[in-house]
RNA sequence: UGGGCUAUCGCCAAAUGGUAAGGCAACGGACUCUGACUCCGUCAUUUCCUGGUUCGAAUCCAGGUAGCCCAGCCA
């Protein structure tokens, strides 16, 4: 089920192969540690990763901590569980830059000593009125001219703590007039007072991403430093770095777009919105699309890698339809989980001229197309809760479940017709009832008669009580994710459903991410965070396809 | 109206001058111990537009149009 075709990172690394540009190649996956990973990072992880394993080459994971400012261990540990939960291996290549900070010290000295990076005085607001604007050119800092010695001598003193945050930093002394923003001296080291997670007090200095990133690059022998698009205006930038510190094996930067969803949050900053307005949860709500949503829904590994291999690779922005992550998933599940029985809109059904207090375990298969999966037991009786919907006591045209006089077969058990119902006073029904047919034991009549319909039951006594979550969307779909202002058009209607409903006995002491399919009902995980005695909480993971549409009501019943 | 990038079916995405793959979705039909699954079939005479080069253009050229990114001491 290969694609076939490669993807243009994929050519440009088999030409540099070919022309013996590179001997083995080398990828990484750089995160902040600023935040939880999501969707949008699994592709990047994934990408790199796969790379790495299709050429025999190496992956690395780099934590790219070089601003104190927002990053916290916290996250260099949930990003570390993510990205082993997805699959990608690191091996022994576990690497942060914060570590390369030495090396970073001296690259700065090294572009100071060439005349390439000035100490520079400006404030932020200057630097930023200096820098001109996207149609004109910016102009020289005042202090672009010192001398090589007296730039050596502040750059040091920055180092040893003698100025305050934002009164210096080091500049790139390259073109204030490039038509590209960020060759307009951009910088390269600021000063900040701050302990680090990584190195602690070590540092008072730390250099800009431009800088430090293609000198990671470098000094790990990464060969092929995939990112996304919005650092396409970065590459002019970082090859000057890696030019001017004469690396001898220079890395090259490889942009590809990055993955967007059709109706989910995506993008850490609404993410992080969402979590601290309190909209959700927390970073593992499974109405969001992070990873640890995503895990405690019941995705699977598999099915994310799937998705990501389906997803293609391109340099054109685009948005995944949402459907294509369900069908993965429900993909990957439908023959590696057992399909098992459970109501989640109950009403009784009575079988009339079943005995009393009579108990039958019945035994049957936990996934008719996968022998593998085995049996299970499951009990029937008198008493049974089926579906609310599988009732109709006046059947539309096509229905072909339970309605008076009809047979319909209880699935894995016995054919029943159904013979009635009752209602309470406000015409809502109570109890359905019904014969069995006692030689249609195993769901088949000896006769060979047919019946239409088959629907799913628990046995009313042995059924344990259960919760599904049903999510529902957090984004209005009418009206896209986002607005102008920066606002998310989340659903009005949005909330967790949570249903009481009845699973099978068999389920009891199911463990979390436990994944079932409930016959009908669709994919659903045991919750990770509910750890009542003897609860047991579902969430769905997606939903089965259903082509039954009921009539509209008022009737196109002509014909 | 500076620079960079992109444009192929409703959504992704191949095709590298030789006559538009594939997947998702959708829609038919068959099958079915669920109407799911499975299976079979349909779904771009045309590649943002307009010209040009060529025996031949999604691919090359010229000119438009639309979308995304960039003016952090963030990454």
């Amino acid at each position: 089920m290969e694609t076939g075709s490669k993807n243009f990172i994929e050519q440009i690394i088999e030409k540099d192969l070919a022309e013996g540009t590179y001997d083995k190649i080398c990828t990484r996956f750089p995160p902040e540690p600023n935040g939880y990973l999501h969707i949008g990072h699994a592709k990047a992880v994934l990408l790199n990763y796969g790379l790495a394993k299709k050429y025999h080459g190496q992956f690395n994971m780099r934590f790219d901590d070089t601003n104190p400012t927002k990053e916290r261990s916290e996250f260099v540990e949930s990003i570390k569980e993510d990205i082993r939960w997805l699959g990608a291996d690191w091996g022994d290549h576990l690497y942060f830059a914060s570590n390369y900070f030495p090396q970073m010290y001296e690259a700065a000295v090294k572009l100071i000593k060439k005349g390439k990076a000035f100490v520079c005085d400006l404030s932020a607001e200057e630097i930023r009125e200096y820098r001109g604007t996207l149609t004109e050119p910016g102009k020289e800092s005042p202090y672009r001219d010192r001398s090589v010695e007296e730039n050596l001598d502040l750059f040091e003193r920055m180092k040893n703590g003698e100025f305050p945050d934002g009164s210096k930093v080091l500049r790139a002394k390259i073109d204030m007039s490039s038509p590209n923003i960020n060759m307009r001296d951009p910088v390269i080291y600021r000063v900040a007072h701050m302990s680090h997670q990584n190195t602690g007090d070590a540092w008072c200095i730390y250099p800009m991403y431009d800088f430090a990133h293609p000198i990671e690059d470098a000094i790990e022998g990464v060969t092929h430093s995939v990112c996304t698009l919005e650092f396409e205006d970065h590459r002019p930038l970082y090859d000057w770095v890696v030019r001017e510190l004469e690396y001898p094996h220079p890395p090259k930067q490889i942009e590809f777009a990055k993955l967007y969803l059709t109706n989910v949050v995506t993008g850490k900053r609404y993410i992080k919105k969402l979590v601290e307005e309190g909209t959700v949860d927390g970073w593992d709500d499974p109405r969001l699309v992070s990873i640890a949503a995503l895990r405690r829904r019941g995705f699977t590994p598999e099915s994310i890698q799937r998705f990501v291999e389906l997803c293609g690779v391109s340099k054109a922005q685009s948005s995944v339809d949402y459907a294509m992550l369900e069908y993965c998933i429900r993909e990957d599940l439908k023959l590696k989980r057992s399909r098992v029985m459970a109501v989640l809109n109950p009403v009784k059904l009575i079988i009339d001229n079943y005995p009393e207090g009579q108990v039958e375990e019945l035994t049957v298969s936990n996934n008719l197309e996968n022998e593998s999966l085995g049996t299970r037991t499951v009990p029937f009786s008198r008493e049974l809760y089926i579906e609310r919907e599988d009732f109709m006591e006046e059947p539309p045209r096509k229905y072909f479940r339970m309605f008076p006089g009809n047979e319909v077969r209880l699935m894995n058990a016995y054919f029943v017709k159904c013979t009635g119902c009752e209602k309470d006073e406000n015409g809502n029904v109570t109890v359905v009832h019904g014969t069995y047919d006692p030689d249609s034991k195993g769901g088949n009549s000896p006769d060979g008669r047919k019946v239409k319909g088959t629907i799913h039951w628990v046995s009313a006594a042995q059924a344990l009580k259960a919760e599904c979550r049903l999510y529902e969307n957090l984004i209005d779909e009418s009206k896209g994710v986002y607005n102008e202002d920066g606002s998310m058009n989340l659903n009005p209607d949005s909330l967790t459903v949570l249903k009481e409903c009845y699973v099978e006995p068999s389920l009891q002491g199911a463990r979390a991410y436990d994944s079932f399919q409930f016959v009908r009902n669709g994919f659903f995980c045991v919750d990770s965070h509910d750890s009542r005695p003897g609860s047991l909480v579902f969430n769905r993971i997606v939903s089965l396809k259903s082509s039954f549409k009921l009539p509209a009501a008022g009737g196109s019943d002509k014909a």
